[in-house]
RNA sequence: CGAGCCUGAAAGACAAUCGCUUUAAAUAAGAGGAAAGUCCGGGCAACAUAGAGCAGGGUAGUCGCUAACAGCGACCGUCCGUAAGGAUAGGGAAAGUACCACAGAGACAAUACUGCCCACCGGUUUUACCAGGGGCGAUGGUGAAAAGAGUGGGGUAAGAGCCCACAGCGUACGGUAGCGAUACAGUGCGGAGGCAAACCCUACCUGUUGCAAGGAGCGCUAGGUCACCUUAGCUCGAGGAUGCGCGUUUACCGCUAGAGUACUAUAGCAAUGUAGUGCCAAGAUAGAUGAUUGUCGGUCUCUUACGAGAUUACAGAACCCGGCUUAAUGACGGCUCAUUUA
RNA sequence: GGUCUCGUCGUCUAGCGGUCUAGGACUCCUGGUUCUCAUCCAGGCAAUCGCGGGUUCGAAUCCCGCCGAGAUCA
C-alpha cells in the first residue's frame, strides 16, 4: 500500500486532474495525468461499482494496483498526478507480472506525451 | 437399505521479504458471522425542563423473558402431513358502511319469478279445478359461497326445527382443571353467509429528526397583547429574538469499556436472570487492515499408483448495541415411516 | 453513512381486487393499394405484469420478504 503522502487528500485535487489532465485509453484501464508543483507523485485508483459488485473485489483491485506502483515508484516520473480508471473485471484475476506490464505501458506512454508537449 | 424430519460446529495453518493505519514510540494492536439489506427495537444527540389534545402510524391467542421490540421461549387453538414434525397478522362481522365479477330466480333483499297445495276465503263448467283469492317457504344446480340445522322418524291439504331422537354449532351462566389462552362435562337461550393484509370499532404502543445528529465564538441594537421565528399535519400551551458587523469550515470534539465477553456456580422446562473470577488496546475519513513467494492442509478432475493440474465459500468496520431477513460451505448426531430378516 | 422513488410486450406507457392468461402508440411480420418506394388500408406476432411467500372464491392490483435500477442530503 502506498503511504498517505503519495495519495490524494480531497475531492478537489481529483476534480482538477479530471478537468485539466490528458487521457490514455486501453481496453482494461485508462490513465489520466497532469503536472503538479509538489515535488512528488500522487496516485489514485478508481474502480466503479459496475466493474465489480462486491466491496471485497473492488478493494482487491485497488490494493493490487497500489502495490504494483509502490514497488516501482522509482520508475514513475515525479511532479505528476496520476488517476487510473479500471474498466474490466479481468484486472482482479490477471497475474501480477501482467498487471505490472500493463501499468508500465501506460506510464511509458504518458512520458512520451509529456516529452512531445515540452518539445 | 429406501424415503423423510430436526439440529447447524468451524470459517485453513505456518514462515520469509516488502509495505499501510493508530500511537510520543515500539519487539504493541489492526474486519465479520453475517461487518450486508436498512426491515424492526433501543442507547446517544438536538429541538422548551419535550408538555396537552386531535389527526397520523404501528401491533394483535395466552403467560413469561428483555433496556426495548413486529424478537425469543413455553403453552393453547386452527390448518397440513401416515408419522417424526411443519405453518399460523390467531381481537371484533350481534355498532355502522362498502364489496361479493361471470353464471344464476335470487349474492343478503322479498310485496318478486319459478314451484308445491286447495284444509280455510273466493270463483266457476261443483266434489274436481285454480286465471283470480288463499296457504307454504323442504322446489330451482348456477356459483368460491344460496338465509347455512346434518341424519332418521312423526306431522300436514301441502310443507317447514313445526315436533321428537341422535349428532353438531354459537352464546350466557355458574362448576371442575389451569396464573392464563383454553379444555371437560352440565343447564338455559338462539338462528347470526363471506370479507376487517376494505373502511371501521376495541385494547395497547407511539413527539420529530438523525453522528451529514450536534458541539466548538465575540460585540452592537431593537422590541416585547402585533408580526416573525423556535426542523411536528392542525389546535392549544411555552419560549425569544429577528437583524447588523467581525471571526471560524479539507481541521478538532462527538469516536469507542459496552444492556461487552469467557469460565464456574446457581434459579428456571426454556428464553433468560443472579453471583464470583478472569479478559478486554480497529477507529480509517478519496477512506488503513495488504502484496509476492514457499511449505503443509481441504475439495474437485486425470492417473493402477507415485504424482500432476485446478480450486480454496459468502463476503470488508464508518457512532454503538439487541433482533429479523438475505448470501454461502455444510457435517456428526437424534428421530419418524415403509420393507425385509431374526 | 442517512433518507426516498420506481420496476407491465423490443421501446414509451394505460390499467376500480372480477367481462385483464392484460388496453393503446411506435417498432416488427403478412396481405392490399402503386409501374416501384414511402404514405395509407386490413390482419397478425409480441407480456408467466422483476422474483418468492401470504390474505382472498379470485391478486398486475392488498400485505410481507428479497432482487435490480435510479434520485437526494455536507
Amino acid at each position: 500500500m502506498l503511504s498517505k503522502k503519495y495519495r490524494f487528500h480531497s475531492r478537489g485535487g481529483v476534480k482538477y486532474v479530471y478537468q485539466k489532465g490528458k487521457t490514455i485509453r486501453k481496453p482494461k484501464m485508462s490513465l489520466i495525468f497532469c503536472d503538479n508543483t509538489r515535488g512528488f507523485t500522487r496516485i489514485a485508483v478508481v474502480v466503479s461499482k459496475k466493474v465489480e459488485k462486491t466491496a471485497v473485489g473492488r478493494n482487491r483491485i485497488r490494493r493490487r494496483i497500489y502495490e504494483a506502483i509502490r514497488v516501482n515508484l522509482d520508475l514513475v516520473p515525479k511532479e505528476r498526478d496520476y488517476i487510473f480508471i479500471v474498466y474490466s473485471k479481468d484486472v482482479l484475476k490477471m497475474g501480477y507480472k501482467d498487471l505490472e506490464k500493463l501499468l508500465g505501458e501506460l506510464v511509458a506512454e504518458s512520458k512520451v506525451c509529456y516529452n512531445k508537449k515540452n518539445g
